[in-house]
DNA sequence: ATATAAAGTTAGCCTATTCTAACAAAATAT
DNA sequence: ATATTTTGTTAGAATAGGCTAACTTTATAT
C-alpha cells in the first residue's frame, strides 16, 4: 500500500529524475513545500520499501518498482486533466489542482474509462506526455524557445513549469499549442524574443516566457 | 477546514438522522467500521468544531451548520455516482466505491461542471435525493415493497441500503429503477413475496430483498 | 428489584506525517 | 588552506486518527 502522501514524494522523485535520472533532498523539499528532515525521515521509508535507492549524503534515485509506480502516478495525473479539459469544458489553466487530488483514486477501472473515452490520448492538455499503463513514457525531445534562432518558424508543442498564471498569461496573448510561431528578432542583452504568430505580428516575449515554451522546428 | 475524515463521519450522521434526527456512538461506530472510543473522541471534536451537539451519553445531532456540511457531501456523492453512470458508462453496481472517495474532492467548479453537464439532475443511479447546492434535500415519501398489499402495482423508484451484490442480484433479476410491478403473492410466514414485472411472470423475491425495494403506488 | 447485557467513556498506546532546533558534512569562495 | 555557505542529518515534539483494556452508565431481563 502506498499512502497519497507517499505518492506526492514519488511523483516528485519522478519530475526531479527527468533529466538526471536523480534528485537530491533539498530539490525534493523545495519542489514539495515540505521541510528537508521531513523528506530525510521519507526517503528512508521509501528505501525501507525499496520505492528508492537511499543512501545518507548522496543523490536519491528511483527503484525500477517506484519509477513504475510513479509513472502511474503521472498517468493518472494527465488523463485526468485531459478529460476535464476535453470531456468536462474546463480550461487548461483550471485543471491542475483537480488532478492533483483526483490522481490518488484508487481505482484501476475509473481511469481504464477515462482513457478509453479519451482515445488513448497520448499528451495532456500541456503538451506533456502520458505514461502508458505500464509506465512507460516517450519524452519527445522539443527544443526551448529562446534558444531557437531568428528568422525559424516553429510550432509550439508544450508548456514547461506550467502554472495557472502562466496558462492564463498565454490565453491572453491568442497562444496555444499548435501555433505556429515565428522568431522575429531576439535581444542580446536581456533574451526579449520578438513573436509573430495567428494575429500577432510583433508580441515581445520575455526570456522567463520563452523558457517555458517547448517547440519543434518546422 | 473538515479534513476528509471528519467528512466521513459527518456524512455518516446524516444518513443515520434521516428518521430520527439524531444518532448515536454505537450505531455510527458499526456503519464506519471504527470503534466507539475513536468515534467518541470524533464527537468531541466534531463538538468543539460546532458540527455537532453532543453531551455524554446522550444522542449526536448535527449543528444546522453540520447538517449543511454533511448534506453538501451527500451531493458531491450522489452526483459523481450519477456522473459515473450517465457520462462514463458504469454500472449502478460499480460506482459507490469511486463516489466514496470522489466526493472528497475540494473544487466547487468541478461538482459545478458536472451538475451542468448531467442538467442538474435530482436522484442518483440508485433513486436516492441529490441535496441542491444549499444543502436542501426532500426525502420523498416512498413505501417499502414488503409492507406493499398483494394486487397492488407499484413503480421501482429507489433502492435502500444498495450493497453492490444487491444491484448485482437486481441486475440478473431485470430489476432497475422504473419497473412496474405487480404483487401476486404474500407469504404470511416468511414474507417471501411473488412478483410479476416486465417479462418475468412469477418471481419469487425474500423479505430482505423486498425491504430494501423502495416503491410509489400507481 | 436485582442481575445481566449493551452502550458509552477514559486512559494509555500506536503509526503517519509534519515541524523546529541543533549539529555534521559537502561544496564554494576567499 | 581556511572560512563560509549550502545541504543533509538527528533528536525531540506536535497533531490527526486509530486501537485495546478497563471502567461506568444506561437499558433490559429476570
Ligand atoms: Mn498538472
Ligand atoms: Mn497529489
Ligand atoms: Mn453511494
Ligand atoms: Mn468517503
Amino acid at each position: 500500500m502506498i499512502s497519497n502522501t507517499e505518492e506526492n514524494y514519488l511523483k516528485g522523485l519522478f519530475m526531479l529524475s527527468v533529466t538526471k535520472g536523480e534528485a537530491n533532498v533539498n530539490e525534493l523539499s523545495k519542489l514539495l513545500d515540505i521541510k528537508m528532515p521531513t523528506v530525510n525521515s521519507m526517503m528512508k521509508k521509501l528505501a525501507e520499501k525499496k520505492l528508492v535507492i537511499y543512501q545518507s549524503y548522496k543523490p536519491i534515485k528511483l527503484t525500477e518498482e517506484g519509477k513504475k509506480a510513479a509513472a502511474l502516478i503521472v498517468r493518472k495525473h494527465r488523463l485526468t486533466e485531459m478529460f476535464l479539459v476535453e470531456k468536462m469544458g474546463f480550461g487548461w489553466d483550471e485543471v491542475h489542482e483537480i488532478a492533483e487530488q483526483v490522481e490518488h483514486i484508487q481505482s484501476p477501472l475509473f481511469f481504464k474509462k477515462m482513457d478509453e473515452i479519451l482515445g488513448h490520448p497520448k499528451i495532456d492538455p500541456h503538451g506533456s506526455p502520458i505514461p502508458d499503463k505500464d509506465g512507460n513514457i516517450d519524452n519527445p525531445n522539443y527544443h526551448q524557445l529562446n534558444e531557437c534562432e531568428v528568422g525559424q518558424s516553429v510550432i509550439l508543442k508544450a508548456v514547461r513549469l506550467s502554472s495557472d498564471t502562466f496558462l492564463k498569461f498565454l490565453n491572453a496573448h491568442q497562444m496555444s499549442l499548435g501555433t505556429i510561431i515565428t522568431i522575429t528578432a531576439k535581444e542580446e542583452f536581456d533574451g526579449n524574443m520578438t513573436l509573430s504568430y495567428g494575429d500577432q505580428k510583433s508580441q515581445v516575449f520575455s526570456y522567463k516566457a520563452c523558457e517555458r515554451l517547448l517547440v519543434e522546428k518546422q
